[in-house]
DNA sequence: AATATTATTATGTCTATACATAATGCCGAC
DNA sequence: GTCGGCATTATGTATAGACATAATAATATT
C-alpha cells in the first residue's frame, strides 16, 4: 500500500469519525506532512483524491475543511441501449426511420447555433417490442463523418458513443405522458406513462450532439448504486 | 493561464480533431515534456485531468491511449427537497401525513429483516401545491434517535440526511402513473404520470432506510451535468 | 469610521531527480 | 513450438525546493 493511500485511509477515518467536522479547518499541508512523515506532495495527493470523492473543499489561504454534506449523490450510468437489452436478458431489434440532413432539419432545441445539422430517428426493440424511441440533432460540423455513415446498420447510439469524444454531458430524466405518434410508434396507449432521457453531449464548448430517448415506463427504471456516497 | 492547462486543451483538440484516436496510443509522457517544452509533472497534471474527465486511460508499460467508449455516466445528485424548492424559487411547504411505529409497520420492501421500523408519510409542498409525496421506513434498530424526533416539524429527510451517515445508496428512477391514492395526495388526476424516485440507504451493511418520493411529473425534471463545465 | 494599502499565509504550480512497479515482449530451455 | 524467466519500458510514487497566487488579516490613510 503507497504511502498516499495510507494517509487518504487515515483522513477517511478522521472524518468518518466527526474528529474532523465541516465546522473547524483542518491541519496544513506541512503540519501533515510533518505528522505523518512524508513530503508535502504525498499529502496533497491524498488530499486531491478526497476533493474528487467531494469530501473536503479547499481554498488558498483559507485552508482545508470538511464539506457539509447536503445531499446524495451518486454514479450515473446509462449504457449503450442495446447492450442494456441484452443485459437483460432480451433480444435485441434495431430500425432506423428517418435520416435527414440539410435546411430542412431544426434546431428545436437551441442548443446547436446555426451549425449543420443531421436528424435521425430509430426504434430499438426487445424481443420485438418497442423499447425506447431515438430522436437524435448531430452537429455535422463536428463529427463530419455521420454523413459517410450507414444508420441502418449500426445505431447512432452507439457509432457515436465508440467514435467521438465528449468532455461534458448534460442529462434530464422526466417524464410525460405519450402523444398520439409516440404512442403509434410504441405501440402504446396514447396517454400511457414516458420515461424520457434527454442528453446534450459537448466537446470543449461545441455541441457535438443531442437525443432524447423516450422509454414505455411499464417495466422501465434506471438503476445507480454509489459505494462512497 | 498556467502550463498544465495550455497543454491540456492542446491534448483535448487532437482528441476532438481524431488525430489522436483510440486506436493509436500516443507520445510518452517524456516526449511530450520534450515537445511542451516542461517537465514531466505538468505534462502529468494535465493528463491527470483527462483521465478524471474518462478521455484517457493510461496503463504501464502500454502506455496512454485515448478510451473509446461503451458508456455515459454521470453524476446523479439529488438534494434535499426543501433547497430544491427554494432553489426554484418556490416557496416550500411541508406537512406531515402520518407517522407510525411497531408491529403494524409492515416491511412491503423486504429490504429490513425484521427489524423494528418507522414509518412516515409527508408531503412538500411548493408555493402551496404539492411537490412530492415522501413515503418513508427507517430502521429504528439503526436510527434510534427517530423515536424523539417531532416530525411535523423537521421533515424526515433532512433530519436524516443531516444526522445519519451512510456509506452506500442505491437509487432507482421510474415512472408510473398515479393511483388513486397518490392523485388524491398530489392533487392530481388519476392515471396522471408519476415521477418516482426510491432511495435504500445503508451503513456498513445495515439498512438505514428506504424512501419512496413520488412526483406530478408535470414541470419536474432530473438535470445531471458532468465533465468541465 | 470607512477605505485603501500592505503583509502574511495556505494552497497552487512547476521543476528535477530517484526509484518502484506492472506489463510487455524477447530469449533461451525444454 | 510452448513455456518460463528475464530485460525493458512507460507509467506510478515520492522527494525537496522555488516561486506564484488568492484571500485574509493587519496597517495605514483619508
Amino acid at each position: 500500500m503507497h504511502s498516499y493511500e495510507i494517509i487518504r485511509a487515515a483522513m477517511l477515518g478522521k472524518i468518518a469519525d466527526q474528529i474532523w467536522t465541516p465546522a473547524d479547518t483542518l491541519p496544513h499541508e506541512l503540519d501533515l506532512a510533518r505528522e505523518f512523515d512524508v513530503s508535502r506532495g504525498t499529502i496533497r495527493r491524498a488530499m486531491a483524491d478526497l476533493v474528487q470523492m467531494g469530501l473536503i473543499e479547499r481554498r488558498r489561504k483559507s485552508g482545508t475543511r470538511v464539506v457539509a454534506r447536503k445531499q446524495h449523490s451518486s454514479t450515473l450510468i446509462i449504457p449503450v441501449v442495446r447492450k442494456e437489452i441484452i443485459a437483460k436478458g432480451g433480444q435485441y431489434g434495431y430500425k432506423l426511420l428517418k435520416c435527414e440532413t440539410g435546411p430542412e432539419v431544426v434546431d428545436m432545441t437551441g442548443y446547436f447555433t446555426d451549425a449543420p445539422l443531421m436528424r435521425i430517428g430509430c426504434l430499438h426493440l426487445s424481443d420485438g417490442r418497442p423499447y425506447q424511441l431515438e430522436d437524435r440533432l448531430i452537429n455535422l460540423d463536428a463529427v463530419p463523418a455521420a454523413l459517410e455513415t450507414d444508420f441502418a446498420a449500426i445505431s447512432p447510439n452507439e457509432w457515436l458513443v465508440e467514435r467521438v469524444p465528449y468532455s461534458s454531458v448534460r442529462t434530464v430524466l422526466r417524464a410525460q405522458p405519450a402523444d398520439r405518434e409516440h404512442a403509434d410508434i410504441l405501440k402504446i396507449a396514447e396517454n400511457a406513462t414516458l420515461f424520457i432521457i434527454e442528453r446534450q453531449t459537448r466537446l470543449e464548448s461545441t455541441p457535438v450532439t443531442f437525443v432524447k430517448m423516450s422509454h414505455p415506463a411499464a417495466g422501465f427504471a434506471i438503476v445507480t448504486d454509489t459505494g462512497d456516497g
